[in-house]
DNA sequence: TAGTTATACATAGAACTACAAGGTATTAAT
DNA sequence: ATTAATACCTTGTAGTTCTATGTATAACTA
């Protein structure tokens, strides 16, 4: 499944804040996430998730903080901020209307 | 409720699509169609619609012709097409499993 | 130990595109 | 007569996305 461009953007940013609101996480995970919860239908370039990481920090739905992996190497955790929360609920609720207004002009 | 940007592009073209698999319809009507089942909470504005219609039209997910309404106005009506049913029929599909995605990280 | 793959993050800017604003025209209502 | 509602259309720009490219380390493998 190759899911339109439109839905790809739609859908990114309320999937990284539902995955980070279960726990922070980094991009490279994050990709992995995604990949695995969509049963290997969707798989994110990460060229395209770390800009939007950054975008959703500067909105401030977000938190980065460095941090070491127990290999040694580096990574750049991500965590739900406050703001963050509220806009995960607010955007579900959103992905749910719609939902519901396609269901309900199913025939 | 104002929807994202990035949700009202996505929701847009299935919505259209949903909308005329239960019959044709025209822009005009489309809007306010919309506008009741989401029980007034999004208002499309017609210059954004217009276009849509245009570029659904060219990828041939609908036919549309010119009609007369009762009142002797002029109207162009837009039905699907077969492909925009099988197109319809994708697009619910991936709305689902996003759905779903979502869903399932609700804690 | 050299080469390859996997892990991990970053950004510039080409390429795209949505849609506000502005335009035309007819019918209905006041 | 005027205004509101109905009905359609397009240009231009202001904005955005994400591809392509780059860097670096760790782990594996032949």
């Amino acid at each position: 499944m190759t899911l339109s461009k439109d839905l790809v953007a739609a859908s990114s940013t309320p999937l990284i804040l539902s995955i980070l609101s279960q726990g922070e996480s980094y991009g490279y995970a994050i990709i992995q996430q995604v990949h695995e919860l969509s049963n290997g239908t969707i798989t994110w370039a990460d060229g395209m998730l770390y800009p939007i990481l950054h975008r959703m920090e500067k909105k401030g739905w977000i938190e980065s903080f460095w941090g070491q992996a127990g290999t040694g190497r580096k990574r750049k955790y991500y965590r739900l901020s406050v703001l963050g929360e509220s806009e995960l609920k607010q955007q579900r609720q959103q992905w749910h209307q719609l939902s519901q207004m396609i269901s309900k002009l199913e025939a």
